[in-house]
DNA sequence: AATGGACATCGATAGCTATCTATGTCGATC
DNA sequence: GATCGACATAGATAGCTATCGATGTCCATT
């Protein structure tokens, strides 16, 4: 079981945006800065910063400034929590199903 | 890549609310029925049926009427597909960490 | 020192979310 | 057939979210 839901609701909630899955999905393949993320949305600069920001503060993105850049790349920690979590309970459930029969 | 994102969007979003996640956690452990979900949580009974109601609606969880019962499950299916998303994403961002180096 | 590029912050706003109370439905029981 | 228990739906509402245009900051270049 989970003690610290809280973390995790701030992980989905997050992920719970098109705009923000498709950049966690761009940042899998590494590092981008702003500009080049910008480039693939029909958005403006200040709604992706807002974007960004949450996923920095979720804690699955981190932000590096490189002179006048900030680039962005996955938290691998926090990646890889998220994964084990999803893969705990599928196994909690799988478990469950076992027991039942 | 992901081509459609709007499950994902669908999942995370059920995900992204702390009694959602709690419930899904409940029901990692079995079938349970609403009432039985309603006693863990200081919230009232439609709320209760708001909730489960999104989580039914992303997919990720499945209810049966049982007699006056409603009971709930996690579909494994779904679920799966949640889990293999995060590995995926993982495993791409260990793969590009050894490209880069 | 003026300009421009990359980004963050502010203020406003439309739309969405979580929650409640009140009420409805549907079986089972008295 | 009146009541009760389990659930859903409706309507209201406070608070949150995603988005924008305008503006600010900071550095590099002209």
């Amino acid at each position: 079981m989970l003690k610290d839901y809280g973390s995790y609701v701030l992980f989905m909630k997050a992920l719970s945006d098109e705009t923000r899955l498709r950049i966690l999905d761009m940042l899998a393949g590494g590092e981008l800065c702003a500009c080049k993320i910008l480039e693939e949305f029909a958005i403006t600069q200040p709604t992706l910063s807002y974007h960004m920001k949450i996923l920095c503060e979720s804690g699955l993105v981190v932000g590096r400034r490189d002179g006048v850049w900030m680039r962005y790349s996955i938290n691998r920690p926090d990646l890889n929590t998220l994964r084990q979590y999803f893969s705990e309970l599928n196994e909690r459930l799988n478990r469950g199903a076992v027991a039942q029969r």
